[in-house]
DNA sequence: GCGACAG
DNA sequence: ATCTTGTCGC
């Protein structure tokens, strides 16, 4: 196991080539397989858990809001942080700080990560996995917001986005059944051998019928989680909602908090 | 030049 | 992400 590495935090101050060339030295870092400390079947299964002795761990949402000031333009980011364990919330933190730059695709966590660090500055309890709204290893150059995070904390961390940044999925993900997956490769617009495995359309839930239907979520590794594991703990902590509990509670969360800033 | 593009 | 009511379907 390695170590934190804050000298990779995003620096919104940099051009946009330093930024990418910090991208592929954050993927150099990143471990895509699994190295975490816990029974990932814990979290599906309470037995599990009772069987495995001590506390379930601690899974972690985080996702983000943006405030508005007097001339009606997005001027800060609120992160919100949600943490669980045993699917009971533990604890809420949220930090606000300055919105620097504007979205670029690609280079989203030097636009959010500043109030997600600042958030899990505050976060008393220790995670033991963090899943981010966002792609991990899904991305340009194998370094999405999942994994930048996940790398300058080094915590094992998710990507759980609801659309494809890049990449290619190796069947038709329309109108899939709960619980299936499709895999997500790399193509000539990521920085990758092509067929490279990424990650994985998860479809956590799908309607009954043939009218409606849910699009599934993109699951990917941030660090320290492999692809199938990333999108089996997807699926363990979705039920009721196409998002993972942890995520749809920082959604949640991220909003009110907002609210309760004025707006 | 054209198309693609997490939140 | 965000601006927002009604509305389609089970």
């Amino acid at each position: 196991m390695h170590d934190p590495r804050p000298d990779l935090a995003p620096d919104a101050g940099l051009s946009r080539e330093e930024m990418e060339a910090l991208q592929r030295e954050i993927a150099t870092a990143a471990v895509f397989e699994d190295d975490f400390s816990f029974d990932p079947d814990v979290l599906s299964s309470p037995l599990a858990t009772t069987a495995s002795g001590g506390d379930p761990p601690t899974v972690v949402g985080i996702d983000q809001s943006f405030l508005t000031n007097d001339d009606g333009d997005q001027d800060r980011a609120l992160s919100a942080v949600v943490a669980t364990r045993g699917g009971e919330v533990i604890e809420r933190v949220h930090a606000v700080t300055p919105l620097e730059i504007p979205y670029i695709p690609g280079l989203l966590s030097f636009r959010e990560g500043a109030p997600i660090l600042a958030a899990l500055e505050t976060l008393s309890v220790d995670p033991d996995l963090c899943l981010f709204d966002g792609s991990g290893r899904i991305h340009f150059r194998q370094a999405g917001i999942a994994t930048h995070m996940g790398v300058v904390r080094d915590v094992p961390s998710i990507g759980v986005a609801k659309s494809l940044l890049c990449g290619t999925p190796r069947a038709d993900t329309d109108d899939r059944s709960t619980g299936t997956t499709v895999g997500i490769e790399a193509n000539s617009r990521v920085d990758a051998p092509d067929g490279t495995l990424l990650g994985y359309a998860v479809q956590t839930r799908q309607y009954d019928s043939p009218n409606r239907h849910i699009n599934p979520l993109y699951v990917s590794p941030g660090h320290r989680v492999g692809p199938e594991t990333a999108a089996d703990i997807a699926l363990a902590l979705s039920s009721s909602y196409k998002l993972p509990e942890p995520v749809r509670l920082a959604d949640k969360y991220a909003d009110e908090a907002k609210q309760n800033l004025g707006e």
